[in-house]
DNA sequence: CTGGGCAGTTGACGCACATCAAGGCATGAC
DNA sequence: GTCATGCCTTGATGTGCGTCAACTGCCCAG
């Protein structure tokens, strides 16, 4: 998954292929502006507004916390890790951005991004001036309300995490949440790669990195997975989804 | 604070004052709205969609999971706790929400409520018609704004209680926050009632009620509050405010 | 090849908090 | 009043996972 571009969808930047137009076909924003029957001349809009960003290398960073916010960004290629640094200079893991995902959603309240985002591998981003695709959301019923619904399913997501779950529950999630949104983007669900540190694994989940390496080992010895290194394989499916299934929620 | 209204603020629907008009003066919204500086026409398309409901009783729920969802609602009296229950029946709650503050949002994606939501003592509530607001909303730039801006906010909140924190941080976090909102609403912030049970309190905080019993106990007995029941009086504020630092963020 | 450095692993140990069990004390029914 | 009920508190005990410390193995420089 290392780096590599979205799979099943092309990328032309405003093409006009017959019947249909395409905008940064990659980008969560365009489906629903296509879905929407959006005419040329919002899609010139749209075009003025998105920046191509990229590649940023593994380390590079996306914004940082105190940054003045004005874009939020899609992720097109590679993995987008955000987190804080609290007051004790502990660095807490807020999420892993997969392609079709948007970061920076968080930043809107507030003029400054709350929290920092980097890049864990080769990274391909589309950023939106914010206060543009408002604007253009106001003229737009399908974007706006695709606004509202990537927000919204943010603010859900968010709680799960908070629950209390044992360590062998939080994996199992973790695992089967990868697997599932690498699968709706066309990746393989049972074969990938971890693009994260063990140790930002663990941070994500609120456990330590020992307690990672133990769990994904007893995974391993009971069949339910394959790891070597960063390489990961899914054997049991079937009993990590009845593992995560109070924290996933369905 | 039970059952208690906005204390500050009125609440006349629609009322014509002389050179600015108000509009359910409670909601958050129409806050927005004022300073967006609306015309008539606006405010009675806004007086369209608006519903009053209540006074809820304590335990009456606003709506359950899996509910069809088509509006968002403003909490104008009282407490309303939302909370889901997972497979193994086990309650888990997600908030508590108070005057001023907008409950409904997580629902946006997907067209079902993806919780409870229940009345903790007597509730006044402004609902508002979420397909019909959303249209507004592009007529009315300061409105979208608004929205975008609230779901924003929850979108950092809900990260908050993720980390890994000591039971007494969470319980210093709890309470400045109560403490916070509260003052930024117009009450008292060094006293007021907790309208929840123990019980809840735990579970938000992802605690055993034991624990709660336990740190409150120990908190009266280092002088930094006060209580007796469910009135609660904060004594040591900057103590406590140090304790919940790193939770809070800033 | 050799060595340094970092990510990951493994084991021994301790602690913060959960769990279990019992008891206190409000409130409301009658 | 008496009793029941639910909420809360208190104490005794257990345990999941964090912490500490040492080790392993991969990777890259030279």
């Amino acid at each position: 998954m290392s780096g590599t571009t979205f799979p099943r969808l092309s990328s032309k930047i405003l093409a006009d292929d017959g019947d249909t137009l395409r905008f940064c076909s990659t980008c969560a924003f365009s489906q629903a502006c296509l879905s929407e029957g959006m005419d040329k001349g919002a899609l010139m809009d749209l075009h003025v507004l998105v920046e191509h960003v990229g590649p940023l290398h593994g380390g590079e960073h996306v914004f940082r916390e105190g940054d003045a916010f004005e874009a939020i960004a899609a992720v097109r290629a590679g993995t987008v890790k955000t987190y804080v640094i609290d007051r004790d200079g502990h660095e807490q893991v807020l999420g892993f951005h997969l392609p079709g995902e948007v970061i920076g959603l968080d930043a809107i309240d507030g003029d400054r991004y709350p929290c920092n985002a980097v890049a864990l591998d080769t990274v391909m981003l589309c950023r939106f001036s914010f206060p543009r695709i408002s604007v253009l959301a106001a003229r737009l019923p399908g974007l706006q309300q695709h606004l509202f619904r990537l927000m919204s399913r943010d603010i859900g997501r968010a709680s799960l995490l908070a629950g209390d779950y044992s360590a062998d529950q939080r994996m199992a999630a973790f695992l089967i949440g990868l697997s599932r949104r690498l699968a709706a983007r066309g990746f393989s669900p049972d074969r990938f790669q971890l693009t994260m540190a063990r140790t930002d694994i663990a941070n994500y989940l609120r456990l330590a990195p020992e307690t990672v390496s133990r769990v994904l080992k007893r995974f391993q010895h009971d069949g339910l997975i394959h790891v070597d290194r960063r390489e990961l394989e899914l054997l049991g499916r079937k009993r990590l989804e009845d593992m995560a299934a109070s924290m996933l929620r369905q």
